[in-house]
DNA sequence: AATGAATGAGAGTTCATTCAT
DNA sequence: GATGAATGAACTCTCATTCAT
């Protein structure tokens, strides 16, 4: 059986990716889930508190999914790798990644912070790879990987396999 | 002078760009515009007539943004302009970009609603420069394009230069 | 020409008489009358002496319906000619009865008021017709009266002839 | 114990029928109940959810107070039963009445539907008492009858016992 | 753990009224 | 006399949060 604190935490998952955080009511949220509303605040809190509590379950989802592509040795792979996550998201951490995405204007850069090590290690492997420019080579990329992760969380952008495969060709991945 | 219409309009400009729309509030506004809530009211009606009265001023800018671009005949120098829109925004047009760009979660794509005649003629455009996959590269277009403005709008990423000239390069433009 | 002072107060009566005062705004009035809203309060001080404008417009116009009526010296002629009163009301005094009686729930009785003079002659005719219980007569008159008035301002009841000749007969008139 | 809801009806109820629907605010209504203003919209919707939660009550004791009457089968005695109504109106039952009739200007007329089947019964027993002209005096009893409810209810006209007698001998009742 | 009635601060909105022109 | 922009108090309604059970 499903716990009420889970039923909960889905529900908010799910409403808050897709009419934000500050558009949903706790009242849609126990609706949601079958629960009463006062639950909500036994098990966290306060509103902000659930929106934590997924944000610490979007850091766990995130160190297992970006675990692996940092240990990558080789630069051309690891890129390669990088660049194919907003391409594979699914299910509920593409729910997460959403729904933190749609509060950035409003709070803490949650979402930048996490892709950190990630973005340091990119920079690192753009001056390895002896670039005419690393610096403007590395900046750029970020700037499309963020576009794109953009594109597909706010906009739900086409997500195909030879845009895919176009742009790891202009970066000769 | 400035008449008190136009006050209200730049405190709302002001807000909605930064703190979002709902969590505005009208109080918000008019205390910033230094006017009384009520007349917020006469001139528009409610707060979603504010906010229409805002995407129409930037439908009026986006006009004028778009014309001279739409009408270059040359390919490379049309997309080449294109791209560099994003990295050019400034003053009211970046906030009224940013604020309806927030809103795309929750409403009616209006911003992709005025980028549609500048997305034909890059179909177009592509079509034209015979690329082994025009389609492929158009749609890589976009997701670029989209994901710049995207990243500009809402992390204020960096409008470097050689960033620009990087992504012209990638694209032989 | 007419004044705007006269459209002012044609408008309120019309609204005022269909809508209820307190349901009719001035924003109403002053659209209704083809004025601006400001002018209202220069001839009449405030919603409430727009009002009381056109009580005393009553005032004067019930002086002119009743005195007649009141100087018949026939008891049954006047009793008859009481009795047609709602059956005859129309135009402007209609409207005014109208406004003023749906007020009757929340102001001075400015209808019974004016109805006062009516009323104790008929007290006095009932007296000298000799009857049994000239007392319950009186007040099954007054009782009959008020509630035909009613009637006919609240809910437009029929006003046919045959029901007036009916009444009268009930009251050997 | 009175539950809330309860409380809120009855203040409801008493402000409704003496200041009228509109002149009443949802304030006044919690601070008569002693309650928290936000809890007449959780138990009613709205203002005006409260004010069709106490129109359906009154449809409820309507027809306590009508069934008895229409299953009468002596005309007589219907009729008088009937002209006895406005005369025996106390406590919630008068309240409700006053509270809906005063309505009656600016809605749908639920006091006229409530009175229908009583009102069709009375025509088809003054068929069946061979009148002269009995479509005139059914007419002239409705008449008379609304008359008498709305003095009663608006007016809070005397009810006297001698009254009354004095209608009835007038329909030979 | 779980409910749901209850709260109250604050939201958007209305409207009679004022005032500079 | 006449306008209409401007005010601000008061309105209806929302919602995160509390609390008795």
């Amino acid at each position: 059986m499903t716990s009420k604190k889970t039923l909960i935490l889905e529900a908010a998952l799910e409403l808050f990716s897709t009419k934000g955080f500050s558009a949903t009511t706790t009242r849609d949220i126990s609706n949601t889930a079958g629960v009463s509303e006062g639950l909500i605040f036994r098990h966290f809190i306060n509103k902000e508190g659930l929106f934590q509590a997924l944000v610490e379950k979007n850091d766990f989802l995130d160190n297992i999914l970006f675990k692996p592509i940092l240990e990558l040795e080789h630069p051309k792979v690891f890129l390669k790798q990088v660049l194919s996550i907003p391409f594979q998201l699914k299910g509920e951490q593409l729910s997460l990644w959403r729904m933190i995405y749609s509060q950035q204007w409003f709070r803490d850069d949650f979402f930048q912070k996490s892709m950190l090590p990630i973005k340091e290690k990119i920079k690192k492997v753009f001056k390895n790879l002896n670039h005419e420019d690393s610096d403007a080579e590395a900046q750029t990329f970020f700037l499309i990987l963020d576009g794109i992760i953009s594109s597909v969380l706010m906009l739900g952008a086409a997500k195909t396999f030879p845009v895919f495969v176009n742009i790891l060709r202009k970066f000769n991945l």
